[in-house]
RNA sequence: GGGCGGUUAGCUCAGCGGGAGAGCAUUCGCCUCACACGCGAAGGGUCACUGGUUCGAUCCCAGUACCGCCCA
């Protein structure tokens, strides 16, 4: 398959091409009978209803490179791949499309409404499954699951039978979260809360038999129209006289008590406080502790209800607008301050929520998250990086009650029916006909349906075909690895490990690497009313898949957010196209090359291929380190500086030579190095850069090992025995090189002009390697003539550099300006000079010699003197030019 | 109110006990036969502040200031 490459690394055809012959031959799928070791990823199942977002770009690409990776470490890979049903946001997204024809679910019925939302999941759902393919996802598509499916739904309703039976899931009346636009209950984690610019409004409530008013402060006065009491602190003088009498409740004319209790705040306003425990958590927990009567003045819409007295039927900001107005007229109001303070949204839709009474399914989960917090605790599970253990366990130890039943139509519904005649509750694994308890056939099913959140709390074991006990749970769970946002921390990761311990007796994942947030390039959160936001397709029709894979990977540092700037990723797509241009140079060097036909053990190599093989060998450990700690973004500069300034700025140089050369064999020996190093170069970056890594793979010459790159074994260290002494004395070539492009930068000297260069060195080895590698210098450097010698005599007029033991002459005749080297050389001496002093400082300090360890008192004597020497020559340099001058 | 994180080159960020690094941007010189999405060279930092530990601190500890996030 020769051909010839396009000058211009072209993402899109090359994308598209692989990932289907990937697909369609199925190299992603995992097979359960495998006798390799496992390492398996599930997928954080995105919204059925989601577009891929910058979050999902970074946490796929970072599972992508750790699957591939293994995959190419000899590991049997899963990466289960799935969708959530997402109960409210898809709800909201069908309910949408009916309101534009003027319906809501109701004209429909729920049967139909669950029909209508099925058929919107199998015409437009799911569309970001596509997009994570385009990314370059390696998961296995032929496993794709969806959390309403069959198997999984048997799984849900397996684990909530087994939990109602241990007692673990009961029904409460209480307060909770309600949205009063999507009509549900919400847990307490799917409120977000927002500091918002408001009033704090200070209400007179008129003491029975008194003269005297009780100043009442509060953010939300409507729901004064519920209080049922007045509480202040029994410690406070000021009230000390009215606990136990009563106040008459303005608008309403209820006579309501004056109490007392410690959780008032004698500092906060007034020191009094209305009581609403129908429409407030902590007023709800006072009500309790004084029998309070709960007086719910709102409807499931947020309207005033019958209980409202003359408020009834107005909705509740227009009720807080009358309710102020009226006091006010009443002389009532005693003032109105401006207060910010946090109110709580629905995550959804972001309607203000409202704490409201209603009688609703729990999950006690006291027991569960005991477990979950001995699993971390012992090391069953690791989480990375380890700061957030200490949050994990922040929430599990103050964890309440989880609300799971939602008053929406989409999701699993609740396998509880009850019963009319004896009032029952039979819950059970199939559709009940009858009340277990009496028999009566007059039952109907629980209306509710559960939480998103409790079938993805299943997620790893239900997706493996939970609760049958399959080969793929035996192979694959517990799974290896799950890579995920902090943001779902709580929601996700806590839950599955709750259930995973529960109902699999083995946590879910040995490993939680947790990465940080996607923001824009000045920290902001990427939201779509704030007009950042940065669309990952976007990005990869822009620079491709590659391009944007190896940004994310170079962004993912620990611990930190990742601002995401366009330059970045222009920056990484420069460096596809400049390996896919190095490897042009090669295929153009590789046509009349057999790489079954060589062996590198058969040549002698040169300094150059030694150094780049002993280059080679440790950028693969780093990588490999890097990738097994997450350190991508260490996986992403290994790789990208060995890539660019090793293998293309110097060895692709270097070999020119021998490439060009008349010496055959030098020839073909540059071949065997060049071909070897690519090859190994192109697995190395493959996890990151899947697509531009098989492309030029299946392009070099010779039959490949394996089908596709990604089933090749990943390089993890040295592929020749290098002599240590041979890349010292490269590594001093490359100094000498770097000195005289250094002289003919500074000096300006013509890039195409060849000159001529003597090289005094201070030992025989440097002038052996300076003569092994002469032919570098000559190239590199742009060298016509070249004398070297131990002392060898200067020329008269010379601009000097040092490299190492070596005094690099440039002889001036012509060339160069003696003002110009003047200046350059001050410039380096005053370089040096500064390097001397700080040596001679520290190592003139008596506790440091007496101190410090052994090597790096040697350390630093070695560099003294390497400094001093160079500080002397440069200096005779200045002497003998400034001795030219007029 | 409780907790966590950040403050390093103009910008975005690595590094986290032994002479300050990268990418981008900047300056100079180059269309050198893989690549101008390129090549070579150069400039640029009291590593927020104040103390402490240490022979030695950007790095460890304490405090201050300012940013950001999470939980109430």
């Amino acid at each position: 398959m020769k051909k010839e490459l396009p000058k211009g690394y072209e993402p899109a055809q090359v994308e598209q091409k692989w990932f289907d012959v990937w697909e369609q031959r199925g190299d992603f799928h995992a097979d359960e009978t495998s006798a390799k070791p496992h390492y398996s990823i599930v997928i954080p199942p995105p919204n059925v209803t989601g577009v891929l977002h910058m979050g999902h770009a970074l946490n796929n690409t970072l599972q992508d490179i750790l699957c591939r990776w293994k995959r190419m470490t000899g590991h049997e890979v899963l990466w289960m791949p799935g969708t959530d049903h997402a109960g409210i946001a898809t709800q909201n997204v069908v309910e949408k499309q009916l309101a534009a024809d003027g319906k809501d679910r109701h004209d429909l019925g729920r049967d139909e409404f669950v029909q209508r939302v099925w058929q919107w999941r199998e015409e437009s759902g799911g569309q970001i499954i596509n997009q994570l393919k385009r990314l370059g996802a390696s998961c296995d598509w032929q496993r794709e699951r969806f959390t309403m499916d069959e198997g999984l739904s048997k799984a849900v309703r397996e684990v909530f039978v087994r939990l109602y039976e241990d007692g673990l899931i009961y029904r409460a009346n209480r307060l909770i979260n309600w949205c009063p636009r999507c009509h549900t209950a919400l847990s307490d984690l799917e409120v977000e809360h927002e500091d918002k610019q408001g009033n704090l409004w200070h209400l007179r409530y008129p003491v029975k038999d008194s003269e005297q008013v009780l100043v009442v402060a509060t953010t939300r006065p409507e729901t004064m129209l519920g209080d049922t009491a007045v509480a202040v602190n029994p410690e406070d003088e000021r009230y000390r006289e009215l606990i136990g009498k009563t106040v008459l409740l303005p608008l309403v004319d209820r006579e309501i008590p004056i109490i007392a209790d410690d959780y008032v705040d004698m500092e906060f306003g007034s020191g009094a406080v209305k009581i609403t425990p129908a429409h407030d958590f902590n007023d709800f927990e006072i009500g309790k502790r004084h029998e309070l009567e709960n007086i719910n003045v709102l409807d499931e819409s947020g309207v005033i209800n019958e209980n409202g007295g003359p408020y009834h039927g107005q909705e509740r900001y227009q009720a807080r607008k009358n309710v102020v107005a009226d006091l006010d007229a009443k002389g009532l109001l005693e003032k109105v301050d401006d207060y910010s303070n946090a109110v709580g949204e629905c995550y959804r839709c972001k309607t203000i929520i409202e704490p409201y009474m209603s009688k609703q399914w729990y999950v006690s989960v006291g027991p569960l998250a005991k477990e979950a917090i001995k699993a971390v605790e012992g090391g069953d599970t690791k989480i990375v990086p380890a700061q957030w253990e200490k949050t994990y366990y922040e929430w599990m130890y103050n964890i309440q009650d989880w609300c799971i039943s939602r008053q929406i139509w989409w999701g699993h519904r609740i396998p509880a029916w009850y019963c009319d005649d004896c009032e029952a509750i039979t819950v059970a694994m199939d559709d009940a006909t009858s009340c277990k308890k009496c028999g009566s056939s007059n039952i109907r099913q629980e209306t509710d349906v559960l939480d998103t959140w409790f079938s993805s709390a299943l997620w790893p074991f239900s997706t493996m075909g939970w609760p049958e006990r399959t080969e793929t749970l035996q192979k694959f769970y517990p799974t290896s690895c799950l890579v995920t946002g902090f943001d779902i921390l709580f929601f996700w990761v806590a839950r599955m490990m709750m259930m995973g311990l529960k109902f699999m007796e083995q946590v879910p994942f040995k490993e939680v690497y947790i990465h940080a947030l996607v923001r824009d390039a000045h920290g902001q959160k990427m939201s779509k009313s704030k007009g950042n936001v940065i669309d990952p397709l976007t990005i990869v029709d822009e620079y491709g898949a590659d391009a944007f894979r190896y940004t994310l990977c170079a962004f993912a540092a620990m611990g930190r957010d990742i601002k995401l700037s366009t330059e970045r990723i222009g920056g990484y797509r420069n460096f596809v196209n400049k390996l896919w241009n190095a490897s042009r140079f090669a295929l153009m060097n590789l046509e009349d090359f057999d790489p079954s036909a060589e062996s590198l053990a058969d040549f002698e190599l040169s300094l150059a291929d030694q150094w780049i093989l002993d280059r080679f060998a440790k950028t693969a450990a780093e990588a490999n380190q890097a990738l097994a700690d997450y350190k991508f973004n260490d996986v992403a500069s290994t790789l990208y500086s060995f890539t660019w300034h090793e293998f293309c700025d110097w060895y692709v140089e270097l070999s020119k030579q021998d490439l060009y050369g008349d010496d055959a064999n030098a020839r073909r020996r540059a071949q065997t190095v060049l071909y070897t190093v690519l090859e190994g170069l192109l697995r190395l970056l493959h996890p990151v850069l899947p697509f531009v890594t098989e492309e030029i793979w299946q392009a070099l010459p010779g039959e490949r090992p394996c089908i596709s790159i990604m089933q090749a074994d990943y390089p993890t260290g040295g592929i020749a025995t290098i002599d240590p002494a041979a890349v010292d004395r490269m590594e001093l070539l490359m100094e000498v090189i770097r000195a005289i492009r250094n002289i003919r930068g500074e000096l300006d000297v013509p890039p195409g002009k060849r000159i001529a260069v003597a090289l005094d060195a201070k030992s025989a080895a440097s002038v052996t390697a300076i003569n092994t590698g002469q032919a570098y210098i000559k190239s590199l450097a742009r060298v016509e003539e070249l004398q070297v010698a131990v002392g060898l005599e200067h020329p008269k007029q010379a601009s000097t550099q040092v490299a190492g033991d070596v005094e690099v002459l440039i002889p001036l005749a012509g060339l160069i300006n003696v003002a110009e080297e003047e200046l350059r050389l001050n410039k380096e001496i005053a370089k040096v000079e500064k390097d001397v002093g700080f040596f001679n400082k520290k190592l003139s300090n008596e506790k440091f010699v007496a101190n410090a360890p052994p090597q790096v008192l040697e350390k630093d004597r070695g560099k003294l003197a390497a400094a001093e020497e160079k500080l002397t020559i440069l200096r005779q340099s200045l002497d003998k030019i400034l001795a030219l001058k007029p």
